[in-house]
DNA sequence: CGTTGCGACTAAACCGGTTCAGTTGAACTG
DNA sequence: CAGTTCAACTGAACCGGTTTAGTCGCAACG
């Protein structure tokens, strides 16, 4: 008979109901529940004992009707979808946010696109219908547009990552370079002279920084980049690179890729080349993943905290967005672990 | 002055400002632009045009609160990190998923936890707070509580799987056991006889449902299981269990892994041990991820298409919520895809 | 020509909270 | 003891939509 039959659960109760079994008015039951001031501390108890005894949780709807925050925030990956999945980065990161956001009863509200225009999409949408309170932003870019749309749509972000320039919004930052530097110092201890880099997508500001740091540091040993390859970070494209470094006229004696996706692909390439790791050809990946200690042999990586990252982007977009602003936060930065795929460059046949 | 000032954009139009732009009453614009009848095409077009002019976008908030409906779906993912972050299932899936809720408006609200009681935790903030519509329920287990959970909660589910047993939700069905069954078969007409199942974690069906397939597919073949051993999923544990395998009195001559991840531990392991694959192991992973084509070898793989499945049960559960039912799905079952990582059994030594 | 029926539209209640201007009564002040 | 002050509390407006009872004008009907 009724079009639309309730659920299950009888009617869940509202604060006129707990207003009603405690005696008071509903406004006083929002300032008690509120820990507002101009509650005695009797009737506050009694209250929230009503409220309890009822099972009662205020209505969010309601409640985001009323104040306009959603308590929750947003987060939008732009990537194809090729590389989301091999890339293990992603995952870290949310499980991250979800640490800090789940004791806040906070949400994560995702938006996995394809495109450009559907990231811009996905912003507009979120600013339209009012459902976060901020966003992350991720994947920076060089003169990112997005910075001025989220500015524009007057949602509060937290920038994960170093922005190239001056930026309205904290950033939370994780220096790539230390790692790199380390790695490549750690090559050419190691005897290397001709190093490579498989890089990532240009368009990315931290695939950028990596190539730089890499390019400085193998600078300030006097040498110079063997080759520097950029790729869109998919496993196809590190095997491809790979594949070229070993067909090219100076083919290098360590490879130093962008992420361990691409490095692990390169691994593949250069055993079925029947290149010994790290007999004939060092590699050093880039992320730390758990699948870097797993291969054959295991992954010489740079390490970082993909989860702690996550974690401290929701703090500062939490603080943002509660107190309206919030200070950039620099984490440690990432480090290089070694493992056995790197070795001595290989003598000078004789 | 003000102490919550306005983010930036002028204040955002509401109904009433396009009801009186249109010189009509608020109802009735709610009316036109939710196309129900009792509204003159005329009415119509000039309230949509007016809308369109001031750039009106109904607020979800106050849509929410009268209609109760929010507009999202929630996908609770309980996994340990060292899973999830190995996993390529969830991205892939979650892309899927998105996929079709963008386009129908929608939006994903996601929860990442890694106990169960943080899971039922979650679902019943989903529910205390409407914030979603509906729920994916993945990862489903023996007797799962979680079916219940959810009924009592009032909120509508998809289970993303087959169920042990009769489920008061639609379910999405993509069957493992035909590409497993087939690479059994595959590795017994290469001449094996003595095959091996690193297995997933038992407590989850779809992980049963693999080893099923293989114990059956075995047994059809007049053969007996080398060993089946259980693990978490985790690379960690798939590395162990190979080396187990390795390691025991009856050495196996094929190895069917219930994940890639795990495969590929092994195939790091085997090659440690100086193994050749596939001369004296064959290996057969499970999902067909990207990661699968660039090991050497390349793995032989069961690929299912974790995408089609997201979007299928973003379907399923979207049309549960907003016609009240939905009819399971059963989607194209995992097919086996042959790579180099499979190959004839090594003869008897002679 | 009075009634009925109907499409188009309005006004007001409603969803469930928050917020704020007032009211009340008791304690304090001079 | 009248006047002031203040904490505690109430009532009503408000957020921005949806929904429904009811009004109005006009055409069709007997």
């Amino acid at each position: 008979m009724s079009p639309r039959p309730p659920r299950e659960a009888p009617a869940a109760p509202t604060i006129v109901d707990v207003a009603r079994a405690a005696g008071v008015s509903k406004g006083l039951v929002s300032l008690a529940i509120n820990d507002r001031p101009g509650v005695s501390e009797a009737t506050r108890l009694r209250v929230l004992e009503v409220a309890d005894r009822l099972g009662w949780r205020p209505s969010l709807p309601a409640r985001t009707l009323s104040t306009s925050r959603t308590y929750a925030l947003g987060l939008v990956l732009r990537r194809d979808l090729r590389i989301v999945a091999a890339d293990p980065f992603y995952p870290a990161f949310m499980a991250g946010i979800e640490t800090v956001l789940t004791d806040e009863g906070r949400v994560l509200v995702l938006s996995v696109v394809g495109s450009a225009e559907a990231e811009e999409r996905a912003y507009r949408t979120f600013a339209a219908d009012r459902r976060v309170d901020g966003a992350f932003l991720n994947d920076l870019r060089h003169d990112d547009h997005r910075v001025d749309l989220l500015r524009e749509l007057g949602i509060p972000a937290v920038l994960v990552g170093r922005p190239d320039g001056p930026a309205p919004f904290p950033s939370v930052v994780l220096d790539d370079a230390p790692g790199v530097t380390a790695a490549v110092h750690h090559l050419v201890d190691l005897g290397h002279r001709a190093i490579a880099h498989v890089g990532g997508d240009p368009a990315l500001l931290h695939a950028r920084h990596r190539r730089r740091a890499f390019e400085d540091a193998v600078a300030a040993r006097g040498l110079v980049p063997t080759a520097v390859v950029d790729t869109d970070f998919s496993m196809a494209q590190g095997a491809s690179a790979t594949a070229a470094l070993l067909a090219g006229r100076t083919r290098p004696t360590a490879i130093v890729y962008a992420n361990d996706p691409m490095a692990i692909a390169g691994l593949g390439v250069l055993q079925e080349a029947g290149t010994q790791v790290p007999d004939a050809m060092s590699v050093v990946g880039f992320d730390g993943t758990e699948m870097a200690r797993h291969t054959h042999p295991p992954l010489t990586t740079v390490r970082s905290d993909p989860q702690e990252w996550g974690a401290a982007a929701a703090r500062t977009l939490l603080a943002l967005t509660t107190s309206g602003s919030a200070a950039s936060v620099e984490l440690p930065p990432a480090q290089l672990v070694v493992a056995r795929s790197t070795g001595p460059a290989p003598g000078p046949t004789d």
